[in-house]
DNA sequence: ATGAAAGCGCTAACAC
DNA sequence: GTGTTAGCGCTTTCAT
């Protein structure tokens, strides 16, 4: 079963290395057998010297470095990701890049991975559950050392068909109950206690919310919702419930004008607003000073995320801060470590979230 | 040199379909071996059942897809990828993702090349030049289908090195005189310019600008100054010069509100300001409110971008827009025609800017 | 319309 | 350390 001789004769002599190619390939370029013969060296020990450099003598690795450089070798991923099953690839899902909120994650995760040597393929889901069943036979078409998630697959089939691949996932951005694997984020639920609780002690008494229409900000603003009510039971006992305006996701500048406009027409003895998000927030700012309603004087805002705009709108905008480059380098980390082999300590990781006061409460 | 019976015996005889596979490999999912097995095909043909439906007849394509619906199969793009040398990946390259000009652009990519079967590959350059050969190394390792550069890229081995790979670029954002392959853009230089004249037009008589320091701000800026002193040569003539603040990329609405002060502080008879982003025209308007300057009538201000918020800006931003999506989209379009062999009629496109006039100037 | 053979470019596993 | 062998999972090509 031997190759005869002559597909291969005179590797161990560098002498005769020049041999042709077998025919010269399509257009593409050299491959590590060009390499190798001009190294005079077999393909696998020009494999090593690039992937393994401490497996091969000084001076063979010295040699394949040099011609690599000299005829711009670029190693073919998809036929070593094909041969090692690494591909060296993460895929993210983001409901939606525009919005902004999730772009500190994306940043990090971009940055992690691509100091680690992996490459970020990015896809969008949308709010709706469309098309997430599409993109994720994509994304496991790469078969991708990693995904991550923002939030989580609503799809049952996709959970399934994700798990089943088993390739790691990170879920973020959120604390579910029943994670598909490993799980970065924060409990929204607290979040919107926590903002309840600090507005009310900061001496307001009629709280509202502004808030996109998705899972997880229903969940805040119910948590907000409820904790206000039970910090003032009279309000309950009245037959009051906290105002609250809900947009379609993404959330922008424009629906906190009108929200603000929206809310105060109901109730205008509201004395303060959470916003989903800090641009919403920086809408009711907006909004505010456009009709004269002095902040936070008359009206304390709150927003979520603390974008990179939020320390200087004027007044300084209070808000959430949610830290997504950490969410972001996390499940980086989380990723290039299981695919490394080992195993992850702490399956799930609660980044928390701090409120960060300004001058807007 | 035929294989041995034994191999693979049964393929044409339905009825002992249920070979077992050679040997049951590592914890992969199923190949399409196992879907052929299954169907009773050999496996080209349930390879074309998928990738090319209409080549084979009606009954073996849906006992084919029955299969793989059923067993959960995913083709391995990698394997696909490296037969057929079409990885349908297309790779990105921003400066940043935060600062959100580029959004637009990137989001269209996303949509676009996912409508179509291909994923975006994202990498961000920094606006730095340090990262980008590693970068660029990392996506040409891909061999991905295209690449689509924000700007060009700026080391002129990275150049050479993507032209020498063959692979389809499209330069976007800007209209560079020798373009490496494709161009989808627009001229700074003219956006300078006409942001002048337009001003002027609007009776403004002291022109400043605050802009980030990328090359591209840099010569939009230069155009700006030189025709608003083409406008006005007694400002010329008395040795003054257009104020300029500038700001390292990327920019914040921070900048924006530093930048106004500054400027005022160095010239108070400024009356229009153009800035080289929204988000920084929004931080200009804040800092108008905060310290009682009134928009329009003390101080003209333009943005440049047309972000989601800046119609709702108080007062509405007047603003250069630049359509992103349509960037995006044809640039998408461009590399899916030039990955299916056909060629692009005219490789440069102009996409143009709109300044849209609001009640800012 | 369907199938068999022969790789795509690389690396794991095992020799030496 | 270095080389050889045998695929990874798919598609191209050519035969039927």
């Amino acid at each position: 079963m031997k190759k005869p001789a002559i597909d291969a004769p005179d590797l161990a002599d560098p002498a005769v290395a020049a041999t042709p190619a077998r025919k010269s390939r399509k257009g593409a370029g050299p491959t590590i057998r060009d390499v190798a013969r001009m190294a005079s060296v077999a393909p696998m020990t020009a494999s090593r010297a690039l992937n393994n450099p401490q497996a091969v003598s000084d001076e063979i690795r010295q040699r394949v470095l040099e011609v690599v450089e000299r005829i711009g070798y670029v190693p073919n991923m998809l036929a070593g990701g094909l041969a090692s099953k690494k591909s060296r690839l993460v895929a993210a899902v983001v409901p939606t890049i525009t919005g902004s909120v999730f772009l500190e994650m994306v940043q990090a995760l971009t940055e992690t991975l691509g100091d680690a040597g992996y490459q970020l393929m990015l896809g969008q889901s949308g709010y709706q559950d469309s098309r997430e069943d599409a993109l994720l036979e994509a994304i496991i078409g790469r078969r991708p050392d990693g995904v991550v998630l923002t939030g989580t697959m609503r799809s049952e089939q996709a959970r399934r068909k994700l798990l089943a691949s088993g390739i790691p996932v990170v879920e973020t951005w959120d604390l579910t109950p029943t994670p598909i694997d490993m799980l970065v984020g924060f409990s929204h639920e607290r979040i919107g206690k926590s903002v309840a609780e600090y507005l009310h002690r900061r001496g307001r008494r009629r709280l509202a919310a502004i808030s996109a229409n998705d899972d997880r900000a229903v969940r805040r603003n119910k948590a907000f919702a409820d904790a206000a009510l039970a910090l003032q039971p009279e309000l309950a006992a009245r037959g009051l419930e906290v105002p609250t305006w809900s947009v379609p996701a993404p959330t922008t500048l424009g629906s906190g004008r009108a929200g603000l406009r929206e809310l105060l027409a109901r109730d205008p003895s509201i004395d303060a607003i959470f916003c989903s998000s800090d641009m919403m927030a920086l809408g009711v700012l907006l909004e505010a000073h456009a009709s004269g309603i002095r902040v936070p004087e008359q009206l304390a805002v709150i927003g979520l995320g603390d974008q990179s705009f939020s320390a200087d709108t004027w007044p300084p905008l209070s808000t959430v801060r949610i830290d997504g480059t950490a969410i972001g380098a996390t499940a980086a980390r989380c990723i290039i470590t299981r695919s490394e082999g080992k195993t992850i300590a702490d399956p799930v990781c609660d980044v928390g979230y701090i409120i960060v006061e300004r001058s807007t409460t």
